[in-house]
DNA sequence: AGCACGCCGACT
DNA sequence: GTCGGCGTGCTC
């Protein structure tokens, strides 16, 4: 007998096929199961999803199945609900999710090739349990504190932890009782950037795989191989993987003993997907924790206000927020905060790159033999390049962006197309030769710097010895790893950098840390700038203080911030390491302002090859919008997006809102329908979608 | 998204 | 004469 079995393939919402397709069957497949299926003139990968017999299409349309994946266990219920509600949620087609969650190397396999990968994959010898459970540093009052409160099973949680209290050490205990509570259970630890980070990855390996085994501790991440990719995915899959640690795409992974979830840096910006499926791992994780009753525990010095605002205690009337807030204030050991400064930028001189207290502070830290970290959030030698008689810029051709002035490799280089060409000897305009940068960058900041420290030696007389680590030289494998072994062993005097020699690192002998244009975020026009700053001061701050000897010498650190806008409230609360105090202001200007957490926004976005059918689209989605009646949601007219154009795709925007999520939710699927049915109103769009909870407007 | 079909410019 | 550009349309 023929079974009708539905299928989803991947057909992106935009193609008409959101919706699982339909084939027949000889054997009736269980839910979930991995099967491939024709598609046009082409052969892809399917997951059975529903027994839709209602499904409209003609029986003798249908065609069979080409076969399934035999011996891989049919994805589970969790999942598929998991997949269901991020499609919904996110106004995506299921098909277009799953295949996001999927190993894009499963994809490419037919039916031969599978049976070989899987032969290969049951033949890795399997986990060798010998060890017993590790024990781990001792811990502080604090972190005990909060596993005890964790052991209980309260989720989900938000801890709020200073840089330097512990958190990890509290994250590897709290998968510790998870994995041992179960001889079957997973816990998934997230992190924002692995690549960052390469240390934790040998952390929870070295305190793992002697309890578990090697192969219980696998990565998810998009630095892997096609083939590693697929093959932890597996191990994820077939619960041959106790400890899944993973970036956003993690989330979305099949952990079918899943029991514990954590969120490392759960403010950090790359949680939200930028393209495709814009989902949020952070929002994820805590639904599917609640979906299967697996602990969450989001983890922050600096939360994101959403999560401190789900997070706050119990108001006058009574509500509480759905997040249990758990508060580690003190860093471990004898780490001291530094003491902030705040350099008032009007009152150096105008082409001053470093201030007078700050070169000073610079040459004692230099004398104690202690090293620096020089923060500026710019790479390249200059963002722009000048004409000063004619007044041409560097613009590139294809973005309403300037091209950044590369003083290395003697290129003009785009930093959002990265169209490229050698810097011109003279004004391409004017022919005037006197062309000059606008603006420094850390190329240019590796330059001033290594000139002033000519002049000075190390207490030892050698010379000193300065690196700059930014994205331009920091992108070819191994290259990131090795150049912070030299700041570890001590092989470095003075650090400059983006924000990536913020993250995370763990750097011992760190005198001082100097931030500068400390202020050129909080000119942008969006509304999150001053928490994202926030947050990577504080991530700076907390590189220094952890030099034991200063420590104990009562020698402490100190922090410079250079800035034109001293008196803005986020230094203050910045000098007295208040991020509550911060927080409630930020969270006050929301509420006042209508702002996300008080407000629930989603973008419909559309590229096309002028503004003018980018804007049309978008000019018909507002008239649909107001023909369903929308009155539970606010509609903003279309606008161009704050960088028109990239790479010769113009793009614009339309923002509606609600201070009901069940309000927006509500609407949008009528919305996208109604936007899907209008052949007519898409015709010379590129690509649209609609972009919930956007991060940033 | 793939992939085919389909109509116009520079080359084995 | 063909190889190949990417515009439009279809996939149970």
């Amino acid at each position: 007998m023929q079974h009708r079995l539905s299928v989803l393939v991947h057909t992106p919402a935009h193609s008409g096929l959101s919706q699982p397709l339909s084939y027949l069957s000889d054997e009736a497949f269980p839910l979930g199961q991995l099967v491939r299926v024709p598609l046009g003139a082409r052969e892809t990968l399917g997951v059975v999803w529903s027994s839709a017999e209602s499904d409209a299409h003609p029986e003798h349309a249908l065609r069979p199945i080409v076969g399934a994946l035999r011996d891989l266990p049919p994805l589970g219920q969790d999942w598929r609900a998991l997949i269901q509600f991020c499609a919904q949620y996110y106004q995506r087609s299921p098909g277009e999710v799953a295949w996001a969650a999927l190993p894009q190397a499963l994809r490419g396999l037919d039916l031969t090739q599978w049976t070989r990968r899987w032969a290969r994959f049951e033949r890795t010898p399997a986990t060798a349990v010998a060890g017993t459970r590790p024990q781990g540093p001792a811990l502080t009052p604090e972190q005990s504190e909060v596993l005890a409160t964790l052991s209980q099973g309260v989720s989900p949680c938000l801890l709020f932890g200073s840089t330097g209290s512990g958190k990890t050490e509290v994250y590897l205990r709290a998968c510790a009782e998870a994995l041992s509570r179960d001889a079957q259970a997973q816990v998934l630890l997230m992190v924002p950037e692995i690549n960052l980070t390469p240390q934790l990855e040998a952390r929870v390996q070295a305190r793992f795989a002697p309890w578990l085994g090697e192969h219980a501790v696998v990565s998810l991440h998009s630095g892997l191989s096609p083939a590693q990719r697929l093959q932890n995915w597996l191990a994820a899959h077939c619960g041959r993987a106790r400890v899944v640690l993973g970036t956003r795409m993690a989330i979305l992974a099949s952990i079918p003993h899943l029991r514990l979830i954590v969120v490392d840096e759960e403010h950090d910006p790359s949680y939200k997907q930028q393209e495709g499926a814009r989902y949020s791992a952070r929002d994820l994780a805590v639904w599917r924790g609640q979906q299967r009753q697996a602990q969450v525990i989001l983890g922050s010095a600096t939360p994101s206000l959403e999560s401190w605002h789900n997070s706050r205690s119990a108001n006058a009337e009574g509500e509480a927020g759905r997040y249990h807030r758990l508060h580690m204030p003190t860093r471990v050991g004898s780490a001291a905060w530094p003491r902030v400064h705040l350099v008032d930028m009007n009152h150096q001189r105008r082409d001053a790159v470093l201030s007078e207290p700050v070169l000073q502070a610079l040459e004692a830290c230099i004398a104690r033999d202690q090293q620096a970290l020089v923060l500026l959030n710019r790479r390249g030698y200059a963002p722009v390049l000048h004409c000063g008689d004619c007044g041409w810029k560097s613009d590139c051709p294809h973005c309403t962006a300037f091209r950044v002035f590369h003083k290395r490799d003697r290129s003009l280089r785009c930093h959002h197309c990265g169209f490229a060409s050698r810097v011109p000897r003279a004004c391409p305009d004017c022919g005037n030769q006197d062309i000059h940068g606008l603006g420094r960058g850390t190329e240019q900041l590796e330059e001033h710097l290594g000139q002033w420290l000519q002049g000075l030696r190390r207490p030892n007389g050698e010379p000193l010895r300065l690196l700059r680590m930014d994205a331009d030289n920091t992108r070819r494998k191994g290259e990131l790893e090795a150049q912070l072994a030299q700041v570890h062993d001590g092989t470095v005097d003075v650090l400059v950098g983006t924000q990536m020699i913020a993250k995370g690192h763990d750097f011992r002998r760190i005198g001082m840390v100097v931030v500068l244009q400390a202020d050129h975020a909080l000119y942008a026009s969006d509304y999150r700038a001053p928490e994202r700053l926030f947050a990577l001061l504080m991530q700076a701050a907390g590189r220094a203080g952890r030099d034991a000897q200063a420590n104990a010498s009562g020698q402490g650190c100190d922090m410079w911030v250079q800035t034109h806008s001293p008196q803005h409230p986020l230094f203050e609360a910045l000098q007295a390491h208040d991020f509550p105090r911060f927080a409630e202001g930020q969270l006050q200007e929301r509420a006042a302002s209508g702002l996300p957490p008080f407000m629930h926004q989603a973008l419909l976005r559309a590229e096309a090859r002028s503004q003018s059918v980018a804007q049309g689209f978008l000019q018909f989605a507002e008239t649909a919008a107001q023909a369903l009646g929308a009155t539970t949601v606010q509609i903003y007219p279309p606008v161009p997006m704050a960088m028109a154009r990239v790479a010769n795709v113009e793009r614009a925007q339309m923002l509606v809102e609600s201070a009901s999520r069940r309000h927006l939710q509500q609407f949008l699927p009528r919305w996208l329908a109604a936007l899907q049915q209008s052949r007519d109103a898409q015709r010379g769009v590129l690509r649209w979608a609609i972009d919930v909870d956007p991060q940033s407007i």
